[in-house]
DNA sequence: CGACGGGACGC
DNA sequence: CGACGGGACGC
């Protein structure tokens, strides 16, 4: 229920979005005013009775960052904001589906993380990688009872929502801060252990479904804010175009619907998966895949910059697919629309849709030196990047999880810049990627390929480039650290 | 004292 | 400098 694409977007990122109870009465133009001393109101809304229009009492104000809200909820609660109004109680708003949080543990959601950790970090390496963010109440890490080992998370409480919001948006990002759950009674937890949670929260994620959108350097940079802008530009110009060169003139909302129910397609499929270039918030995925009729559901993760949408039937879906796939954004880069599980065969519409209506694109054929390594035969156009210093060939769609593993790579870069996401991006236009990671805490991670002449490929190209500022090192991995005999045998099969 | 709307206009 | 992920807490 709290999967619907609006409580995800509106309340992106988490705990960026306050609840104010201020009594009837309320002026929207003071509430901007007083809120945006704490960084950029996005919304303010006075809550008023759908039908008999009068004030509830209560005001939403949407912040753009999780910091900027934390903040402001520190400093206007229990306060005045103007003279007409008593003293406003603020507190992060509940998702729409979670409905009123009235009793508890209400600021328990705004000071404690919830972290991933080496398995070696102790809580003195806890506190000391978090406490440049602020006072820390406590840190621990959890034991596993049996074997005594760390269990590779952690939880981190502050003193301060704020603090807590800075760790949350500025810490490595290996670290996948979430905020923490109140924790849990023992019957929720056998629950939770009955319905097999753990494994569905594993595999939304990977697919972009997961809860943990946790904000990236990227995201904040004045650059990428800039970048947005142009977005905006150019996607009104890109569709406005599109429409114009229709016969009959300006066809809208139900008649685009009308023509589409004859749209030429084979699938049944309503559903996409959306690979997204780094800087893409899903506020702006949704507005672009919203102007293809009959969006239901648009769902970025914009940590791994993978999406999932959903059209009410096959042919918007199909006109999604056709449009969206190789729609620029940001400049340099394209959006990679698929069929959940297609194929890889990559090019057959690459060139089309959307992808010409923007002269100027940095978009060539290499010349044979380049690409003389490729032999899997589709297209060698390469394209610039935001975040790479040289050309990169264009975005593939990555296998399956459960693909054999060929070749791993061994990947050494700053993971405060080089984001789990950014490698995806890079690592993808290879070929046949099935995972590409990070190790908690580290400056290293790990790329797999179901080929392996795609990861040398992959090598050939990026290893001593720059990502996003920094020269990363990309290298065949050495086989795991094995025990021995049997354990080191299920590694071998499993890595 | 306490919980979920509506935008838009650019050809 | 750089070698091994995978997400929830004995209340």
């Amino acid at each position: 229920m709290s999967n619907t694409p609006q409580s995800r977007v509106r309340d992106y990122p988490t705990n960026s979005r306050l609840f104010v109870i201020c009594g009837k009465g309320a002026d929207e133009n003071a509430f901007k005013e007083a809120f945006g001393k704490y960084g950029t109101v996005e919304d303010v809304w006075v809550v008023k009775d759908r039908r008999t229009n009068e004030d509830k009492g209560v005001v939403y104000v949407k912040m753009e960052k999780t910091s900027e809200a934390a903040l402001a909820m520190e400093e206007l609660n229990g306060r005045k904001i103007d003279n007409h109004q008593g003293t406003l109680k603020v507190v992060v708003a509940s998702n729409k589906a979670e409905g009123s949080n009235r009793d508890s543990r209400e600021d328990e959601k705004t000071l404690r993380l919830f972290v991933l950790i080496p398995k070696t970090f102790t809580e003195a390496d806890l506190r000391k990688e978090f406490e440049q963010f602020g006072d820390i109440e406590f840190c621990n890490v959890v034991i596993d009872r049996n074997t005594g080992d760390n269990k590779g998370f952690g939880y981190v409480k502050y003193k301060r929502p704020y603090h807590a919001a800075l760790a949350f948006e500025s810490c490595n990002p290996t670290f996948k801060p979430k905020f923490a759950d109140p924790p849990k009674s023992k019957s929720e937890r056998e629950n939770r252990e009955m319905y097999g949670d753990q494994r569905r929260d594993r595999s939304s994620d990977r697919y972009g479904g997961g809860s943990n959108l946790g904000a990236s350097m990227m995201d904040r940079s004045p650059r990428n804010r800039g970048m947005k802008r142009g977005f905006d530009e150019e996607l009104g110009y890109g569709f406005m175009h599109e429409s114009n060169q229709r016969p009959s003139g300006g066809p809208r909302g139900g008649d685009i619907m009308d023509m589409l129910q004859s749209y030429p397609t084979a699938s049944h499929q309503t559903r996409l998966q959306i690979i997204t270039a780094p800087g893409l918030s899903n506020s702006y995925l949704a507005k672009l895949t919203n102007l293809v009729p009959g969006l239901e559901y648009c769902d970025l993760n914009e940590v791994t910059g993978v999406a999932h949408v959903r059209y009410s039937n096959s042919q918007c879906a199909a006109y999604a697919r056709d449009k969206l796939d190789g729609f620029e954004y940001p400049i340099g880069s394209r959006l990679m629309v698929r069929y959940p599980e297609e194929g890889s065969d990559y090019g057959s519409s690459r060139g089309g849709g959307m992808a010409g209506m923007f002269p100027g694109n940095d978009r060539y054929a290499i010349d044979d030196r380049m690409s003389g390594l490729g032999g899997g035969g589709g297209d060698d156009s390469r394209e610039r990047v935001q975040y790479c210093n040289i050309p990169l060939p264009l975005p593939q769609p990555l296998r399956t999880e459960d693909t054999p593993v060929a070749q791993r790579l061994f990947i050494v870069c700053q993971p405060a810049a080089v984001t789990e996401r950014v490698l995806r991006d890079a690592f993808c236009r290879f070929g046949n990627l099935i995972d590409v990671y990070l190790l908690a805490g580290r400056n290293y991670g790990y790329a797999k390929y179901a080929k392996k002449e795609n990861a040398m490929r992959a090598i050939q190209n990026l290893h001593g480039q720059n990502l996003a500022g920094q020269r990363v090192k990309v290298l065949e991995a050495e086989p795991p650290k094995s025990g021995e005999g049997d354990d080191f045998i299920n590694k071998k099969a499993r890595y």
